[in-house]
DNA sequence: CATGAATGAGGATTCATTCAT
DNA sequence: TATGAATGAATCCTCATTCAT
């Protein structure tokens, strides 16, 4: 179902497997996904998937390597730089970046934690998310602080599907998502001035 | 659990199968729970299960129904009332008891959005949701407004599940979380008063 | 392609797929004969396999099941008698008969030792074999003693194969074949008397 | 086993394919070792074996034909021999040589010999053993000669690997085995002399 | 109320092989 | 000499489901 019958030549085969496995993968489940289903969308055989995958997880773990890095650097950026606020801030506004740059990983993520919970890649991702949450926190806060501070990151990945079939320009969403975030945060940074 | 080790005699096998279902669909997703496994931990056939459940999805379905009831009450409740500030802040009470008493079950929601989508119950899930925010919603909030008051709803949820791998006492942590989803929805309800 | 087309009541078709298992095995060799073929050759789906064998490597081992129990038991009376030439002796004439109660899966077992190598049943039989060993062995014995003694045993699996395409009545070369192995176990005992 | 790491270039690969092939497939077993493997083994492509064998069998068939040529030379030679009881004894101590020589090989051909039933050459060699007893054997002898005289033959295939994981020094078992043959052998010649 | 036996469809994965470059 | 990319056929196995008993 290219525009043409014929294969496409070109090295590209590898990026297309991925494009279209995070698509169908976000729209369907992994488990729902089959290796038969994703070849037949690119006009391969299953075979061919195994060339440039040694299996089905293989895939994921693909396009998280792709995907996370944004997230790995901001971190680092992060853990770089003075616990200030407005670091703080960045740090919430880069990653809103982030996810809107890699929406349909993240989605996918969400509505498949049961299957990330087993697919190594999974913890990897909560780690990651922990070390997020310990640049944001106060170390002695409250537990309603604690909890703040994690809604505020949640808010967004929550944002990333939940809004999506509810009304409004993605833009505004978006900047709405983040300003609710950012105002969790700093409310999570105690009474102090 | 019953007191002796033989398999218990009496009408109660319906209610078993509910019960390590849910367990186990809440642990593993629901794909890779095959009614195999759920067979065998009830030392029954699978053939059995088709005796009291028509089908895989059929066991779900019968899940939603004997705990979404408590939810359907609560939006009924809620309709009737006037919507004032303080039935609101009942509203999230309310619902932050019932995720409470069905954890398990909200849990397997939150963790299997992707199956919940074409099971037929999902729709009816994502209604009762809609219905439950309208509640909550100023009808002229701004979009920032709106944000805070679904965040509000999702911070329960989340909390259900990923507060489950972060320290503290469970019903402090409850508390917390329906602190900040109330402090949430106040704040979503305009300047106003 | 049984004699009807109906399939056969009956509470054998477990005793039917190990029939055919052992004979396809025997025939060309393990890794050659996919559960598919079984399947066939007794019309049935491969599903219905997998009913009574958990694996294929399963069916194999039901096959020793069933058959080392004769040689398990020889060990053990041989264990339990002295040590005398006679005893001996009539622990070869039964291996003997044993084998050729079981000749197909002797012959399975010795054209598929690769096979066997990682296939669990493995380690087992060689046991056996070496128990088997100790029983006939004279224990200061000669290198040459110990070479012959072993050589008893296994002229008579390589018997059972490999006379098979020489000439002559079966029986006859039994019974040729206990001779000499038995020859050779005597002359392996020492230069007493 | 080059001085360095980096791959030999020169035309030797077609012999290191032979070594890695001999070595797997007689480690493993013929259908257990795949030509990705093999390819592996050298830091090749699969598609370089192509270039070099035809054929999976191929390979196979080569290995035999270097290894076989020393047996065709000493059937050769003691069809030449008159048959004495001195010839025999040499075939006998030449086979025993030829069989240390080329000890993988034939570890392959006694453990997959399932395999080797329908790999073309299997009758190839099946067709020299025969020949080799012809060498033995007395034309009148009775079956228990003819077993004797097989079994001196077969006892040192066996040999090969069976005492493997037996005690003691591999030159020390070479030539009990050898003895041990030899004796058979003599001992079927009948009572003459 | 439940089992024993089976099915059909489909899953991921692996293999020997090919061919243009 | 070799590789990169791909294929087609087959593998073992699992699943939800059915039905006579």
């Amino acid at each position: 179902m290219g525009s043409t019958a014929q294969p496409r030549r070109g090295g590209d085969t590898r990026q297309r497997i991925q494009d279209v496995a995070l698509e169908l993968f976000a729209e369907q489940g992994y488990e729902k996904t089959s290796l038969r289903e994703i070849a037949e969308h690119l006009d391969v055989t299953k075979a061919a998937l195994y060339y440039h995958f040694k299996t089905k997880e293989d895939i994921v773990i693909s396009l998280f390597q792709d995907l996370a890095r944004p997230v790995d650097e901001l971190i680092a950026w992060g853990e770089s730089q003075p616990q200030t606020l407005e670091v703080k801030k960045e740090v919430l506004r880069r990653y809103s970046d982030s996810l809107a740059a890699a929406a349909p990983l993240f989605r996918f993520m969400q509505e498949n934690q049961a299957t990330m919970r087993d697919l190594s890649v999974g913890e990897t991702f909560k780690s990651r998310m922990l070390r997020l949450l310990e640049l944001l926190q106060q170390p002695e806060g409250t537990m309603s602080d604690r909890v703040r501070c994690f809604t505020a990151i949640f808010t967004m990945h929550a944002g990333m599907l939940a809004l999506r079939d509810v009304e409004g320009d993605p833009e505004e969403k978006q900047e709405a998502i983040l300003e609710v975030a950012t105002d969790l945060m700093v409310r999570s940074q105690g009474v102090t001035e």
